[in-house]
DNA sequence: ATACATACC
DNA sequence: TACTGGTATGTAT
């Protein structure tokens, strides 16, 4: 143990420069012969020195974990032993071998890519990118150390003969849709990882491939290519596997998908080889594997284990060119486990290796053993990480393509100091980014500028705005105002800049597939809303978007004890507001004044609260607004208005996600149908979500047939609205006396809205410990209700959102000149819908593979070991 | 919310 | 001569 930290310190400069035979094929390498070569080739320059500064502070933080270790007593080592095998064993509990997951990676993609379209390059070392740069390399080139993200002049150095070829970005974007044509058939809801890597579920595939006819499981060699491509098929023997003899002539007229009889093994119909392929997994995959081939001259490898973590290393372990099965066994995993290096599972990096190699731990039985230590060395987070790989636990369940939480552009170049120059860059790449905004229509709040000097110190600077952003003079606005900062920081120094790079997040909903999706998932995630109110269409009426957030129920499972709720801060800023101003309600509509001054005043809570903050937040927007037409600065008052006052109904989200400690439920409760589900895995549990979704979207609902397709009377509405109310108020829920804005149901949480005057609301405050109930505040009417039931308060509130629903819908379907589209009205309809269903009446419309796991990752996080298992 | 670090391809 | 670019997430403040 001691040794670990001594000799951290021997090799220090090496564990970050040196190489990393991580990588399949780099295999029983001359590894000091090879760092011998990197470090001299290295040794002085900017970045070289870099690393060692960046090395030192890693040793740093492994000394003090030492340190801290050396301060562990027995007693609470005990101690955590305990918990972590109470937690272990809870864990095997939920362990599911049912799933066959399969991650598939093709091998050395770029490289192959390029072999393939140039013959020459197959029997010499090559390489993918520039001098500076590698982005891959083929396996000829890995014997010389040679490999990904290593600079072009190092691998010259250590592979003379090299041949870099640039990068061909659309190339491997056309190739990589057409292995993801082939993926979607094995399943269609595959998570792409990369262009050349993705994860795919094979459970039901294998299921249905049971009953197929050896028909449906033949495959020609060779179909497909030829009828696209031009005459580069000669170059593909190296591919194929068995069948050597490829001529593509015989085969142009025989691309028929229709495989022939079965039995012929090897000839099908016109004399093309075909391959059968059997019902198992394996075979499965082996036959996804073999259509990659055909189809493009490609090989893939595949990993298959009952969950994700596991396929992803399994992929690994027949590279190239070939598969390896792990199977669903207790005991296959565990000893599969047991010798995996600890750095081979995805997440454990160059760091969290060197962490916990000081701990004399190098593969995964390592990481069970030590599993008490390392929950007192390291954050919750982490060991709960640790603690799954230790015992070969990983997500069963494959999360939906998520909405992308950030969009950035970063340039590298020769140094720059001049500040005409960088700001005129600056501009540029803001200008680039707002047109990437563009395509995806999207907004973020956040924008982030990113400089890395020419000694390689990187420096990031963020800004949040009151409201979302998206053209290039809101965000050179801001990243201006970053980069001045900086410059002048610097002076009178000049700033040395190698890198600039502008990033924005915190993005906001603005097309209508992503209201329609914040719709259904609204409900049991609370998301942010755009506030700049761009698009008429959907942000027509401000309060739509509020309505569809105030009766949030929020699902919180396994958590006995969620630290600070986030309310309980929010409903500090609140309170701090109301002291602090006044209302200012020149900005809002008469109709809405009084809760928009609310709004106001919470904007203010956020500028003002925090001082310092304060004022460099509203400066910055104001020279933002200074620089912008006059659009844009339109757009800025009724931005922060609607947008503030998402934030101030009741957030839930990170409540679920923070301080989730014990796993003692037997049950869940389903927030669709409301019934309890006697499980506590939760992949179960979501799957019953996911039934209960669907078995709404297999039943018309009405308030979504009429948003959707306006083709229902409006007397029908209505009726339906009125059954639907019925529905809910039969529904027994009594939770009286609850002085908080949350009500349990068991493990979920649902989150009720509650909302104080701005005069009084420092004494409305939800308690915790004081006998008082809250006084409750419509949100929707604003008016006080007597009630201290939740129950009927929440009654109450639907009653109102109904009624207000109602009206506008009246309104909008009577003028139809902007008849309710998907996007606006629905959206409070939706939500109420699903609120308040007993039986899972929500409707489901997106094509089946957007909401279920919308819905299914939005529960699991709220557990922290869970996301693990993600 | 911000800054910085780690990780992945 | 020359050590990326894009995204997500964890850690610390």
């Amino acid at each position: 143990m001691e040794n670990g930290a001594s000799s951290t310190k021997q090799e220090s400069f090496l564990s970050r420069m040196a190489l990393n035979d991580n990588k399949a094929g780099m295999e029983g390498l001359d590894r000091d012969k090879i760092n011998n070569i990197i470090m001299e080739t290295s040794k002085g320059s900017r970045f070289y020195e870099n690393e060692l500064k960046k090395e030192q502070q890693v040793n740093q933080r492994i000394e003090k974990m030492l340190l801290q270790k050396a301060q562990i007593t027995e007693q609470q080592l005990k101690t955590a032993q305990v918990q972590v095998d109470r937690m272990a064993s809870s864990l095997e509990k939920s362990r599911d071998l049912s799933r066959l997951i399969v991650h598939v990676d093709m091998d050395a993609f770029y490289a192959a890519v390029e072999m393939r379209d140039c013959p020459e390059l197959k029997d010499k070392p090559m390489a993918v990118g520039s001098m500076s740069m590698l982005s891959t390399s083929n396996y000829h080139a890995r014997k010389y150390g040679v490999r990904a993200a290593m600079p072009g002049f190092i691998a010259k150095k250590l592979c003379p003969n090299l041949v870099i070829v640039p990068v061909n970005f659309d190339k491997y974007r056309a190739v990589s849709n057409e292995i993801r044509e082939i993926f979607a058939d094995y399943d269609p809801h595959f998570q792409p990882l990369s262009l050349d890597e993705a994860y795919l579920d094979f459970t039901d595939h294998v299921e249905q491939r049971q009953h197929w006819p050896e028909s449906s499981r033949t495959h020609q060699y060779c179909s497909g290519r030829l009828a696209t491509d031009e005459g580069q098929i000669e170059t593909s023997q190296e591919a194929v596997t068995e069948e050597q003899d490829l001529s593509p002539v015989l085969f142009e007229d025989s691309l028929s998908s229709s495989p022939s009889l079965p039995g012929s093994r090897d000839v099908c119909d016109a004399g093309a080889k075909c391959e059968v392929f059997g019902t198992s997994v394996e075979e499965a995959v082996r036959e996804m594997r073999f259509r990659i081939e055909q189809k493009t001259m490609l090989t893939a490898s595949a990993g298959i284990a009952p969950n994700m973590m596991l396929a992803k290393v399994c992929s690994d372990k027949n590279k190239p060119n070939g598969q390896y099965r792990l199977p669903s066994t207790r005991e296959a995993v565990t000893d599969f486990i047991q010798t995996l290096p600890v750095r081979k599972v995805s997440g454990i990096g160059k760091v969290s290796e060197k962490m916990l190699n000081a701990l004399d731990i190098t593969n995964c039985s390592h990481l069970g053993q030590q599993m008490a230590l390392l929950s007192l060395l390291f954050s919750e987070t982490s060991w709960h990480h640790f603690m799954g790989i230790s015992l070969g636990l990983g997500s069963t369940h494959i999360p939906r393509h998520e909405e992308r939480k950030s969009m950035s552009i970063e340039r590298t170049f020769k140094e720059m100091n001049k500040t005409e120059e960088q700001m005129s860059l600056c501009r540029e790449l803001c200008e680039e980014l707002a047109a990437d905004l563009k395509k995806e229509d999207l907004k973020g709040k956040t924008v982030t500028l990113k400089l890395k000097k020419v000694n390689f110190e990187v420096k990031t600077k963020a800004q949040t705005l009151p409201c979302a952003v998206a053209t290039e003079e809101e965000i050179f606005a801001v990243a201006k105002d970053l980069l001045k900062t900086e410059i002048e920081n610097e002076s009178p120094q000049p700033l040395r800049l190698r890198l600039m790079g502008v990033r924005i997040s915190a993005f906001v909903g603005s097309d209508d597939k992503k209201q329609m999706q914040k719709s259904i998932i609204g409900f049991l995630q609370l998301s942010k809303t755009d506030c700049s109110g761009n698009s008429p269409g959907v942000h027509q009426n401000p309060e739509k978007e509020h309505h569809s957030l105030q009766t949030r129920p929020v699902v919180t499972q396994m958590c006995q004890t969620p630290k600070e709720a986030p309310w309980r801060s929010q409903q500090r800023q609140l309170k701090q507001s109301q002291a602090a101003e006044g209302p200012q309600q020149s900005f809002f509509q008469r109709a809405h004044a009084k809760r928009l001054q609310l709004q106001v005043e919470r904007v203010k809570a956020e500028e003002g609260g925090s001082g310092e903050d304060a004022s460099t937040s509203t400066s910055t927007s104001i020279s933002a607004e200074e620089s912008l037409p006059s659009p844009v600065k339109e757009n800025h008052p009724a931005c922060s208005a609607s947008d503030q006052s998402d934030d101030f109904f009741v957030s839930p989200v990170e409540a679920s996600t923070s301080g989730c400690g014990g796993m003692k439920s037997e049950t869940l409760t389903c927030p669709v149908c409301f019934r309890r589900v006697e499980t506590t895995d939760l992949n179960i549990f979501n799957r019953h979500i996911d039934y209960c979704l669907s078995e709404g979207s297999r039943k018309p609902n009405q308030i979504l047939d009429v948003d959707l397709e306006s083709d229902q009377t409006e007397s029908e509405f209505t009726d339906n609205l009125t059954e639907e109310l019925v529905t809910e108020a039969e529904k027994p829920k009594t939770n009286k006396g609850s002085d908080r804005v949350f009500v349990e149901e068991n493990h979920l949480q649902k989150v009720l809205l509650i909302k104080g005057d701005s005069e009084t609301a420092t004494s409305q405050q939800p308690r915790s410990c004081d006998g008082e109930g809250p006084v409750l505040i419509c949100p929707v009417c604003q008016r006080t209700q007597t009630t201290e039931d939740l129950t009927v308060f929440n009654r109450h509130v639907d009653l109102c959102l109904n009624q207000e629903a109602l009206h506008e819908m009246r309104g909008q379907i009577l003028s139809s000149k902007n008849p309710p589209t998907a996007s606006n009205s629905k959206i409070k309809g939706r939500d109420l819908v699903l609120r308040k269903t007993s039986k899972g009446k929500s409707k489901r419309r997106d094509s089946p593979s957007s909401p279920p796991s919308k819905k299914a990752k939005n529960i699991q996080p709220c557990n922290t070991i869970d996301r693990f298992f993600r």
